[in-house]
DNA sequence: TCGCTGAATACTGTATCCATTGTACAGAAC
DNA sequence: GTTCTGTACAATGGATACAGTATTCAGCGA
């Protein structure tokens, strides 16, 4: 279970100067190497919600010392992925459906608003781009809840991206994190899932052609679909 | 200059079941108590943007080890107070004028849409709070930018509060501590303040009196109206 | 049998120590 | 005089040692 840290490509930006890739461009502090492992555990779920993570435990399971794992823990914590369990450590946070509406609403607010601003930019090069992402993304058909869900994702992220703001996409990341943490689709039919994958396009026609608010509209009509799509597979 | 513990007052919540209020209710991580002295410091303007912060210096000056300092130090990094600044420790980080706006653009989106989800509801009950803490805050004249700006996002997170979505009021905080970290409210002249001021009221009747996208394009006009100003402020 | 008490235990929080790294500066070579 | 190199230094990242606290559980007494 080493860690693989050799995912970020040479800088090509800026090649052809020197006949070397900056030699260490994986460098990475070991304090985020374990965040990154312990987020893909509760994201993939092999750490299920109430589960106990103890620092000591993680420790001696990726060979560091506490520290790192402290920190990651507690960046965790403050992402609300995790809570402290008094003198358990920490757990991965249970999710109530209350928090499942919020974190639907938040998104609303997010996306709604990005879908806003592309549409008041109306840049070719942007539009394309997010036009070439739903197309690749909804092509990936098969694979059950979780390749859908990362297609969703990617198809949503993008369009915040083009919006060119850091401030939502940070907020983005944030609430995807928290709901991807608690697994909160792992209860939605494959069957339902062609249901919203085909209304990405129509957003991009709304972002292109309609007046900005009207875009927003469309993008939190959508989000509401997933949301009923999500309740219904929790009423299930 | 010991660090100073004993601010939170009695746990007056549950109160009336034990004569003894808690042996420790002030009970706290030095290293929260750390991260509020420098996230104060900044906000204060005593830590200026570009201020070198030495891990070692600060534990000195408070009189804790490195480790808790390390930890606050970390966690303002990732929210985007400090910067790592190479081998010279952490600075405050700058702001640009193309970030001012990404900050106001952002709290378009959160504000705007929590002032929606308000209408939405109609609660009398939140309405009132609302009202309330306008007429307070307001009442509240002279005193400086600072003051002024106190009062602002009083208002303002108080609507969000009322929105009752946790993910919105993370958000908010998130957006607010950054910009008052970097002081970007510095230039407005105190002339100008009462423009702005005046204009909460109006927006507690579009959330009361008109439909929920009116509430959400007022509290978007209403904030431009801040950024306008901002820029003045700069600009001069 | 049930409740209380006290010790063992299992954690986290904090302090300190060591290793690593990047910067600056001085001195030597060209 | 300029540039390169080696060394000193400053600051962080990580490891380990220590202390405190909350929970559990065993044993004792009523």
């Amino acid at each position: 279970m080493a860690a693989r840290r050799n995912e970020r490509g040479s800088t090509s930006g800026e090649a052809g100067r020197s006949p070397f890739r900056g030699i260490e461009p994986d460098r990475r502090r070991l304090a985020d190497e374990v965040y990154r492992q312990v987020l893909d555990a509760v994201l993939s779920g092999a750490l299920p919600p109430g589960e106990r993570i103890v620092q000591e435990r993680v420790a001696d399971e990726i060979n560091v010392s506490r520290t790192p794992v402290r920190e990651a823990l507690l960046h965790l914590e403050r992402e609300g992925i995790l809570v402290r369990a008094g003198a358990w450590g920490f757990t991965v946070r249970e999710i109530t459906e209350r928090e499942v509406r919020d974190i639907y609403q938040a998104r609303e607010a997010i996306e709604g608003y990005a879908a806003r601003v592309v549409a008041e930019r109306r840049d070719p090069a942007a539009l394309e781009r997010i036009r070439r992402t739903i197309d690749t993304e909804e092509s990936i058909r098969g694979g059950g809840v979780e390749v859908y869900f990362h297609a969703n994702r990617t198809i949503h992220r993008c369009i915040v991206e083009e919006s060119g703001n850091e401030y939502l996409l940070r907020s983005f990341d944030g609430i995807w994190n928290r709901s991807f943490a608690v697994r909160m689709f792992a209860s939605i039919e494959n069957a339902n899932l062609s249901e919203t994958l085909g209304e990405h396009q129509a957003l991009v026609v709304a972002m292109q052609e309609g007046p900005p608010p009207a875009a927003a509209e469309a993008m939190i009509a959508h989000i509401r679909d997933g949301l009923d799509l999500q309740l219904r597979g929790i009423a299930d």
